[in-house]
Formats: structure tokens, C-alpha cells, sequence
DNA sequence: TAAACCATGTAACATGTTACATGATTTT
DNA sequence: AAAATCATGTAACATGTTACATGGTTTA
């Protein structure tokens, strides 16, 4: 029950059209909170019929057919409700981590090279996340909301470092696997 | 696409019927790829139509009426297959995250004492998974099964630790914020 | 004027969640 | 014999994914 409350926040940072929503999406919140265009266009519709936003009349009513939504106060009240509510913990889910426990059961063949790819794939998105701080967040502080976007950044930044961390220990792991192969296991 | 590779994994571990699989994904298999009895029961009929497992004679055939699964050869190639191809990584959705830069829109209210709830839920998470390794994996290290499966337990660990860590960097951050607030944003 | 892209959508399907149903066994 | 628990399920719904449809606008 995330999903509108994540359109929620970002109409209220700014009102855009779903396209403009899509692309923002695949920057930053959806970094921690992905959605296409398909769940974005049905899930405006809901919130204009539950009255949480509506259609700003069109400036250039005509053109490019774009639709821009703003947030009504109901909208920011159901919003601030959701986000001060305690909510538990959703179990994560990690294909990586379940591939490699099947891998333990039936071997290892082909796996290696997908784990140096998504070591990379994790390096990458470190990166990006790292230009983002020195653009967005130079050391002289801002203001609370600032300082608040800045640490769910930081939580981004950490978790990549984590995995490329992780990911050389068990691709260094695997070497001294295939290295101590067939010489028994008390070497 | 992973729920049935993740219930192969399981049989191929121990043959078991629908509910031991429900106990073992609130335990071990769960931590990284959780189910409910709903989905197991509905994936375990599928993969018997698919002729990926099958269902072991029952040895007291009248009694709980407990049925028991096996994997067949063909479940097995298919979770070689599945494990061995190349995935992309999905991207990770977290509410708590979300919840934080909605908070720098409509305010913090409500919100630390459900950060601080989070940071003893994974602290008490992490005891658990140290437990675990206590347990099952002492220092002389075992074959190539049980080192993979370590590794796996250690990038349980590992995210444990970083959100323990994190909450306490942002509980921190929360006092900060209230503490300065007023005074202006030069410190 | 054809191809590419912008912008908004529909439809069908797969997966995940919540609530309830059924009958057997064990405990009180 | 009533209540609790075990074990397997069904039904309805919410959410997420994939493929396609439509019409306007820009570029080659």
C-alpha cells in the first residue's frame, strides 16, 4: 500500500503529468520505490476519484495532451497519516541470495559470471549515487528537509557499498572454491 | 519468477509437505524470499502439473493426511537452469525510506517512534542470524555447500548490522533537528 | 511522407495478501 | 464433548508485469 503514497510525495515536491511522474520515478524515488508507467496512470486515477489530487486545467489545453496533477489537502492529510503510522518491516526478497543457496544444492556452473556482472551493476549505481551528494548535498547543511533526503541517501549509498563489498567476498570466496576443489576440504 | 525455484531448493534440501515448507520459510529459506501457506500450497499443485515434483506415497496414508513432496529429475534441471542464467537485479522497494522523504514534506510527526521500533527489530533480527552461525557454522570451516550457505547468512548478517546502524544514525540526526530548530540553520 | 518518439492509456496475466472453510487430531 | 491446534485448501482482492493500442508531434 506504498505505491500511492510515493505519487503522493512526489506531486507534492512537484505537480507533473504521469510521463514526467515515470521519469522521476526512474530517478530518484524509485530508487527505493519502482513503478512504470502502467501502475503510475491507473494509480492516478484512483486518487482523482478518491479526490487525493486533481487534474490542473490544462495551460495550453490542446498540445502534447498532457495532464498535470496537484495534491488537494486530503490528499497531504492522508499522506501525513500514512507516514507517521507504524508499519512493520516487509521481509525482503533477494533472487541473488536465493540462487545461491540453490547453487549449494546444485552446483555453482554459470553463476560466477553473473555475480562479477552484478558486482559492476552495484558499483555503477554507487557512483551515481555519490554524484548526487557532491550536486545536491555540499557539506555546508541545509535545512531539515534537506538534512532528511540526505540521510535516505545515505541509506542508498551504504547498501551499494555493502553489496560490491559483499559480492568481492563471495567471488573471492568461489575462487578459493574452485581452487581447493578435489584436494579434500582440511587443506 | 523465483517463488517455485525457491520451494524446489527446499524439496531438494528435504522432501516435506506443505506446511513443514510454511515453517522453514518462516525460518531459514523466508529471510531473503518470505511465502505464505497460500502461495506454497498453490505453487506445490503447479509444479505437479508441471511434472517437476511429485507427491511421495504416504507411508500412513489415512493419517494427518500429510502429503509430502519430492523433486523429480526434470525440477531439478529446471532449478540448474534458473540458477545458473543471467537476472538483473530488481530494484529494491523500501517503505521506510519512502516514509522518510514524504516526512520532509509533511513533517516528522509520529515518525521517530517507529524508527526506534525498526532499529530493535533488526537488532533482535541480527541476534538471531548470529545464533544461527553460531550454530550451524563454528570456525573450521565445512565443504563448498556449507561455505556458500555462510555466505549467504553473512549478507544477512551484514544488512542487519548497516540498518541497526543507519536507524541509529537517523534517530540521531532526529534529535539533532528538533534540538537546532528554531535557532536557524547557520549552527 | 515515413519513421521515431511523446504521452496516455487498455487488457491480460502473474504474483502476493487477507479472510475464510473444512475435516482430522489432540488437549482440556 | 468442547476448544485448540494441525493440515490442507478456496475465494476474493490488491498489486505488479508484459504486451499492445491510440493519436499527436517532431525529425529525417
Amino acid at each position: 500500500m506504498s505505491l500511492p503514497h510515493a505519487i503522493l510525495t512526489a506531486l507534492l515536491e512537484k505537480p507533473s503529468s504521469g510521463l514526467e511522474l515515470t521519469r522521476r520515478f526512474d530517478r530518484s524515488i524509485g530508487y527505493f520505490w519502482s513503478a512504470t508507467h502502467q501502475q503510475i496512470y491507473r494509480e492516478l486515477g484512483k486518487l482523482e476519484a478518491e479526490g487525493l489530487i486533481r487534474a490542473l486545467p490544462a495551460e495550453q489545453p490542446a498540445r502534447g495532451q498532457k495532464k498535470a496533477y496537484e495534491v488537494l489537502p486530503a490528499g497531504r492529510e492522508e499522506l501525513a497519516r500514512w507516514t507517521a503510522a507504524s508499519q512493520d518491516p516487509k521481509p525482503h526478497r533477494d533472487a541473488l541470495l536465493l540462487r545461491l543457496r540453490a547453487a549449494a544444492v546444485v552446483g555453482t556452473e554459470g553463476l560466477e559470471d553473473d555475480l562479477r556482472r552484478h558486482r559492476e551493476l552495484h558499483a555503477r549505481q554507487l557512483e551515481t549515487y555519490r554524484e548526487i551528494e557532491r550536486r545536491d548535498f555540499p557539506p555546508g547543511m541545509g535545512g531539515v528537509e534537506d538534512r532528511l533526503r540526505h540521510l535516505v541517501l545515505r541509506a542508498g549509498i551504504d547498501l551499494e557499498t555493502f553489496w560490491t563489498q559483499w559480492l568481492d567476498h563471495a567471488l573471492a570466496e568461489f575462487a578459493e572454491m574452485s581452487e581447493g576443489q578435489g584436494r579434500g576440504r582440511e587443506g
